[in-house]
DNA sequence: ATCAAAGTTTGACCGACGTCGTACTTCGTG
DNA sequence: CACGAAGTACGACGTCGGTCAAACTTTGAT
């Protein structure tokens, strides 16, 4: 059976403004959320490059899905990370876009094209 | 001299993202945000009525500054706080505003009218 | 069947942050 | 001048969060 590698998942209504904040504080879990609305897909946790080892990397991945700004689902052995930004967007309107600008902004000026 | 009483504040074009989500996570230091635009008047730290003792206020207030998001001044022996709203919406576009509107919203809930 | 790839889990460590109490400073007022 | 009000400065303390290494699990491929 596969039910226990499909995590729980908390539902829109439930989430608050200091669970979304203490996940987007951290700079690592910023960036992929940030890669994740660049790439306009759902991409495996392997895809990201962290300066992390791979159990923080888990770490940071469970803090972002408790919040609810991800959604997680296997694919083979890769698990497979997906944004939701349209549903954190309808309870905390123009919150994620205003920092995923913001990050994108910080980031261009540290890695110039 | 009243040199040493009027601190320092940072340049707006200076402020990173980081710090500003960092002052921003915290509870305390959201309600004063919070309050300060609800207010749309400068307010003394002493109108605020946080959960904390005075030293840990100062703290607060100071870690703020810092950050950017306010403007601090001596009016007697009280000092006044201003947000710096339009400043940082210039830097960050529409973060701010979407910060507060979610706290206000969650504040309601909890302590509704 | 074996093996490697991809993550997870667990436990430990450490530095940073929020908190407090106390002492101190500065200003206004009786 | 003396006193109280309003904050600040300074340590100290406890907790929590990010980090890692090592052992384990599950899946796909050989």
């Amino acid at each position: 059976m596969e039910g226990d590698r499909n995590p729980q998942h908390p539902d829109v209504h439930t989430l608050t403004l200091q669970q979304v904040l203490e996940a987007l504080v951290d700079p690592v879990r910023r960036s992929i959320v940030t890669r994740l609305h660049e790439a306009r897909t759902d991409l495996k946790c392997g895809s990201f490059d962290l300066p992390v080892g791979k159990s923080t990397a888990t770490h940071h991945f469970r803090i972002l899905r408790e919040a609810g700004l991800i959604r997680q689902y296997y694919a083979g052995t890769a698990r497979m990370n997906a944004l939701r930004y349209a549903e954190i967007d309808e309870v905390f309107p123009g919150l994620l876009g205003a920092v995923i600008a913001a990050d994108r902004a910080a980031s261009s000026r540290l890695a110039p094209a």
